[in-house]
DNA sequence: GTGGCTAGTGTAAATATTACACTAAATCAG
DNA sequence: CTGATTTAGTGTAATATTTACACTAGCCAC
């Protein structure tokens, strides 16, 4: 057998985009590192992934122990691997995005890694100059959360559990980057019959209160098993009938 | 500074899902492994990444090697990191898929890794109880070329350079596992505009000869830079004009 | 009670998708 | 050379989806 000592010199990552919504903007969770390498830069939450622990794990943990965040939608997008994009070694690392609640977020990094940590609007990011390739990373995953969310109802991971319909198109104009007619936005969401109307109405608002939803996750499961589909559309050709004569 | 030797321990690997389009079936490339562990067994080309070797180049370096294929389309899929998935130690994997044409394709293997090289049936795929977790890497890479042909002209690559409109369709009824009706499909195709017309013929079919056309990269180039939108669209609403009094 | 603000609503036109069946052109077998 | 066999190629009407667009309703602050 040959020598395979040679490939077990490598670690592997998981850094995680984590994505917040909040008053029409989105938002991306930094931390400040308070550890080399890119001590004192802003970047993107993640760390080695312990040797016995899985892909998915190790992003949990780290989401927890860097950002004191649990139980969040959360979606592995690509890996990153450049020669030398880590200072102390092979380093590839697994991006991951995660989608959170501000409301629900209390920051309280459990951990000597993190100094600070932060919502930047997406569009800020460019100017912060991150640690390693996480500039990139965050790209990617944007990319991603815009190609996604057209496609999957998981807009919803980002406002509270209450929103008004109006909210829920500034954060698909946000995601998007484009405005969206009114009417038809609601036409259209209304139309998937996957909102529940709870009758109730925005209160303390100097305008119009507008009607409460809440995103109806029974019937998403449901119709995951039938199976959507969203896009091209299969001929709906008849089987032949059989002839039993 | 902490000691992070524990973490540079583990390895890492690439593996291609590499397609194939033959006969109006789709087929994925397997290499009879000649190595431990795992010998014996069908499984993806595949192997380790060089310490000094970034990933895309290790998956070309890897299809070159191992199926003797050069200048395909590739692209990354998923990463795969199970702590169990790999007997030697700690291993991750980056899936690729790949797309080649059948007909340009010798089977040289330049290595001792594969004792043979072989295009299977994709539905034959779970009958082979494959090396690794190289099944569910060829089932999560097959639904992602699924999702991708509805939305990016990929089909072409699995084609030879002249084709007939029929050889497509027969192409997008095996990638999405569907029938399609001719005329609907011939109409949206040729819509598209992406297709030179040769004014060329089939020769030596057995029945009224068919129509060559080859795929018009330099249009679609055009288009990308432009920017399709295939999907959701945004609000045309006009910007109001700018009074300048 | 007025002004400022956002909520909420319908329709007609344009576009895209779907269902569907017959004629045309080549080879082959006799 | 004729007819059988096979696949290529084509148009249209019905339906569904998407788009553009403007006014009234209801709350608060002053």
């Amino acid at each position: 057998m040959k020598n395979f000592d040679t490939y077990f010199k490598s670690a592997f990552t998981v850094d995680n985009v984590i994505f917040g919504f909040d008053e029409s903007d989105l938002k991306i969770l930094l931390i400040k590192r308070q550890e080399e390498p890119y001590i004192d830069h802003w970047g993107l939450p993640g760390y080695f992934v312990l040797p016995d622990e899985d892909l998915n794990t190790a992003a949990r943990r780290v989401l927890k122990q860097l950002a004191g965040l649990d139980n969040v939608y959360l979606e592995q997008v690509k890996s990153f691997g450049a020669v030398d994009r880590h200072p102390f070694g092979r380093v590839i690392t697994v991006a991951y995005y995660s989608l959170v609640k501000i409301a629900d977020f209390s920051p309280q990094p459990d951990n000597d890694v993190a100094k600070e940590v932060r919502w930047f609007s997406v569009a800020d990011i460019s100017k912060l100059d991150l640690a390693f390739d996480h500039e990139e990373m965050a790209d990617v995953c944007f990319e991603t959360l815009k190609r996604q969310v057209r496609v999957r109802p998981i807009g919803f991971e980002l406002l509270p559990p209450k929103f008004t319909l109006t909210e829920l198109q500034h954060l698909y104009e946000a995601i998007l980057e484009t405005d969206l007619d009114k009417r038809n936005f609601r036409k259209k969401i209304l139309s998937m019959n996957l909102l529940i109307d709870l009758n109730e109405m925005q209160a303390g608002v100097a305008h119009r209160p507008a009607k409460l939803y809440q995103f109806d996750y029974e019937k998403y499961q449901e119709f995951l098993q039938e199976g959507f589909s969203f896009e091209v559309k299969e001929s709906k050709r008849k089987e032949r009938p059989v002839v039993t004569d």
